[in-house]
Parts: structure tokens; sequence; C-alpha cells
DNA sequence: TTGCCAGATTATCATATAACCATTCAGTAA
DNA sequence: TTACTGAATGGTTATATGATAATCTGGCAA
């Protein structure tokens, strides 16, 4: 594992890691994976958590799937979603720390300025 | 810290959390952020190192600057560039770690991409 | 079969953004 | 001051993506 570690990656694979960012790039996918955080949950559950219309939802839906970030399942009538990789909390996570980081050094900065 | 470990993130949360991914989300600067991995560089330097454009470089620059990716300090009449913040290459591998694991089970898609 | 419902797909519009070129700005030296 | 150079900015074009409405599909029940 890890071969990616010390090595440069090629633009091939850039390509392929700006896309899967890419894919997180987006408030209402970012919606979609935080409602699905505690189980999986049908479209039209997620259209009601999200209050977006359902069009919307099965197309950022469509997109998630397509990046491996969500598994569907069918049951019966209706399809759950479910998350597919944790490894997207670990992302947030980092980037939520991140930024809580910044706040205090821009509060620091703001404290000291007065 | 981590007061975001549990709780669900606003929409306007989302919002940022979202926007960093989308700098993120774009080869070229990914390919910058690589090449600043092993020291600060001037912006001719990532000129030569990308093959971009100096304007290009200059923006997609500006763009990590604005969100705390990288620093600038003058040097005379240059200005270096480097990693603001180290969390970048964490989030990088975590994607890279999920395009092996994702790869294992399509090889053959990703091996004739490249 | 028909009707219904969950979900996917299509078409269209509007917005956002990257690449390129030319220009401008800022720092240094003569 | 002027000339030179590294870096930033503006404008334009082309492309990509999101939101919405309307339509289509596929499974289930009567």
């Amino acid at each position: 594992m890890s071969t990616v570690r010390k090595n440069r990656l090629s633009p091939g694979q850039l390509g392929v890691v700006a896309r899967v960012f890419g894919v997180l790039a987006e408030p209402s996918r970012l919606m979609l994976l935080q409602a699905l955080r505690d189980g999986p949950l049908t479209v039209t559950e997620l259209v009601a958590a999200s209050r977006m219309k359902q069009a919307n939802v099965s197309k950022h839906l469509a997109v998630l799937h397509q990046h491996h970030l969500v598994k569907r399942e069918r049951a019966g009538i209706t399809i759950r979603y479910e998350i597919a990789d944790p490894m997207i909390f670990s992302l947030c996570n980092l980037v939520c720390c991140k930024m809580e980081r910044d706040t205090k050094k821009a509060a620091a900065i703001f404290a000291a300025e007065i």
C-alpha cells in the first residue's frame, strides 16, 4: 500500500484525484452525504432531508455513485443509498479542523489588533 | 477541539468546506501544491515546473493563497510560495489510498487510461 | 391489462471558471 | 528619473456544471 506517499503523481493521477475533490466540492452533495451518516436512506427520504427537488437529488446521487462514494440497493420499489467509504468523513474532518484553526488564528489576529 | 466531529454542519459551513474541496478540484493546482512539497519556490520556478503560462500560475496561486493553502513571502524582487498547511497532503493521501482500493476492483479501466 | 408511485433521464437556462492574451503594477538597478 | 524584470490583473472566449421542469422507466397492486 501507499505507493503514492513518496512519489509524485502523474498528470493523469492528479486528474483523478482532482475529480474526487470535485465531487465533494458541492454543498448539496455534502449535505446528502451528511444525511447518510447515520445509515441508509431512500431517495424520497433524502429529498425530504435536503429540501432539494427530486431530479436534483437523483442527479447528485448519480454523481456520488459514479465515484463510488455511495452504494445503492433495491428494497422493493424503493432504492436505499448508503455511504460506500467512511474515508469521506475523515476528509471532511480534516477540512473542518483546518477551518477551526484558521478561524482561531483570524480571531487571535483580530483580538491582537484591538 | 473537534466540535465538528459529532454535530451536523450548517448549510453555511458546508459551503465553506465545499469551497476548500473546490480549490483542490483542479489538477493544475494540485500540481503546484505537489511541486511545493519539498520546499518553497518562486513563481518563475513554478512556471517552469508546471509548464503553465505565468498568468495562469499566478491566478491559481492567488486562489490557493486566498484559501490559506499556501503562504507567500517576498524575497527581494521575487516571491516565494510555500505550503501553509501540511494537512493538504493528508487529504491527498486519503484520496490516493481510496483510488488504490477502487483501482484494485477495476484495474483494467484505470490501466487503460494511463 | 391499467393505474400509481419511486426514481432516473432529458432539455434548457444560468452561472461559474479555466486558459489565453495583453496590460499593468511593483521592486531593483543604472 | 528611466529601463528592466517578476508577478498580478482585466477582458474575452470556451467549457463545465447546477437548478428546474417535464418526461420517461420500471416495479407493484388492483
